[in-house]
DNA sequence: TATTTAGTTTAAAATCATTCTAAACTACTT
DNA sequence: AAGTAGTTTAGAATGATTTTAAACTAAATA
């Protein structure tokens, strides 16, 4: 599917300036990554984009489920392309992410769930740290 | 255990703002808190602290064990005094947290740890949504 | 196609949590 | 009692992110 497609698709105007962000996320592996990241990545493919549109752009592509935000970096917003469920590995000295596959994993005897409340996603993350 | 005596066994110097922590932290029910929220109970307990020196304070007694940093919260840091190892509920709409105990929990088929570190630790939090 | 308009981009300023600085202070040692 | 090493403080600095308001542009309308 073409990225300006997918962007028609979700409610979002196919901007020169979102395309090549799409171009960049949307059309190799997935991959975690800051807004600075993407600003750096954007300059290397010869195109410049400010910051505060990079930000913009981000936000919104999640609002409308094309990326996910990883919620455990304190300092930095790191983004997620791949959006269907998963879990994460987090290296701690590095700051890298590493995706795993949730639907082997089982988990039993999950506590109550607190009363007038549901279930709405259950995260994991592993810390890894260097072995000796 | 007095207090004075838990900051010298953990090599803190006792002064009067750590016993002033200590004191709202350590004597009653566990709980998490941000430095903020920390520093308007200080005055509601009738003593001034700088902001600065709470943060201080929390970064030491996190470095020492006293507390631990709770790691969702990408607007502010919030801290928790239940030590143990345990995971969360989160309330995404008020930003509440709940403590379960990870214990009676059963996890198999976890993932393979990537080549050259090991696991340090898991960390399982789950998204809570008001059934209306 | 020309015009309108609603949404987007931009640079720069603003915000906000947190950290740093360096001077004054204090707990502990001698 | 004096020394010193660690601590507290106000205020400045930092750095990620958001806001502002003016210029621009995609899409809708005439």
């Amino acid at each position: 599917m073409k990225n300006i497609e997918k962007l028609r698709r979700v409610g979002l105007r196919p901007t020169k300036q979102r395309l090549i962000i799409a171009n960049l996320l949307f059309n190799g592996p997935n991959r975690h990554f800051s807004a600075e990241d993407l600003q750096v990545e954007i300059a290397s493919s010869g195109n410049y984009m400010s910051i505060g549109t990079v930000y913009n752009c981000l936000k919104k592509f999640k609002k409308c489920g094309l990326i996910k935000q990883v919620e455990y970096s304190k300092e930095t917003a790191v983004f997620d392309t791949n959006t269907n469920h998963h879990h994460h590995f987090l290296n701690e000295e590095t700051g890298q992410l590493i995706d795993f596959e949730s639907d082997k994993l089982v988990l039993q005897n999950l506590p109550q769930i607190p009363k007038g409340f549901v279930n709405n996603g259950l995260e994991i993350i592993i810390k890894l740290k260097k072995n000796n």
